[in-house]
DNA sequence: TATATACTTGACTAAATTAGTCAGGTTTAT
DNA sequence: ATAAACCTGACTAATTTAGTCAAGTATATA
């Protein structure tokens, strides 16, 4: 079971991009140099961010991108969210038909994966972006 | 993020396995059978299992698998161990030497996956396989 | 208004991982 | 003897990941 690099890039980019959002736009290009993620695939990621309206764009010339809320507001669901990093625990929701309805003897751990799925979002819902900033100011101070 | 089919395959089958473990082995046959696992898969998965002493074999006609300690003693995190379905969340842990270790503005979510990390082992450490017999025989009865 | 900066989009791809299969064994109860 | 069951290693198709590449559009500013 493992966090994919996309899901890493988009929390470390937001956390990069408040805390200099209170000024300028941030573009990707400084992220991506301070960051050290690819500008295109960068570029993949905050579409995707924005379309889930957790950022918002400013194109042109010292343009960049925006939080669309307070950090305060973006919780670590939102954001893994939206890059579809979704905790997938289980298959036999997908084929919901076959096995796994409580019928048969399969699925002995059906409850399980529900309950692993639930503690691992819980953690996701508790933590916001300004938590993770604060968490990392605190500590140069 | 996602946990893969051999991860669950192992728990389900130690699952299916402890509760027919008080009288003879059980055969992968068998578990193959009842969980719909293929029994090749199987072989993979026990014989991991078994080098991390958490099954023995009975070899021969009648033979299968047995409990090597007590359902109680064996941890959810032990069987997830033992299959290499470890949950990572960090790649610079890695490459130890390059960025993350605190000089640079790289890796301001360091300390978020290590939380991560011990959130999830926190569950798995908990959770004993006798557990999940419990809430199955539960269920049905 | 020319131009450089920066966002926007879609297609493509190499590498890694996953989820197995396959083909051969060896052991042992009956 | 023989069938049941474990044991091992090599192989592979499909999927996912982590990007790259190419061709744009928008806009601040000199």
């Amino acid at each position: 079971m493992k966090l994919t690099s996309k899901g890493r890039y988009a929390v470390m980019a937001l956390v990069d991009l408040a805390r200099f959002n209170n000024l300028n736009p941030v573009s990707l290009r400084d992220i991506s140099l301070r960051q050290g993620i690819s500008l295109d695939y960068l570029e993949q990621i905050f579409s995707k961010l924005r379309k889930k309206e957790i950022v918002q764009s400013v194109r042109g010339t010292q343009g960049g991108y925006v939080l669309s809320k307070k950090a305060k507001e973006i919780k670590l669901t939102n954001i893994l969210d939206a890059v579809d990093e979704k905790v997938k625990t289980l298959q036999c929701k997908k084929e919901s038909k076959k096995g796994c309805n409580g019928r048969s003897t399969k699925c002995l751990t059906h409850n399980l994966w529900d309950e692993l799925e639930n503690h691992i979002n819980n953690f996701f819902e508790k933590k916001s972006l300004d938590d993770l900033v604060k968490d990392n100011t605190e500590k140069r101070v």
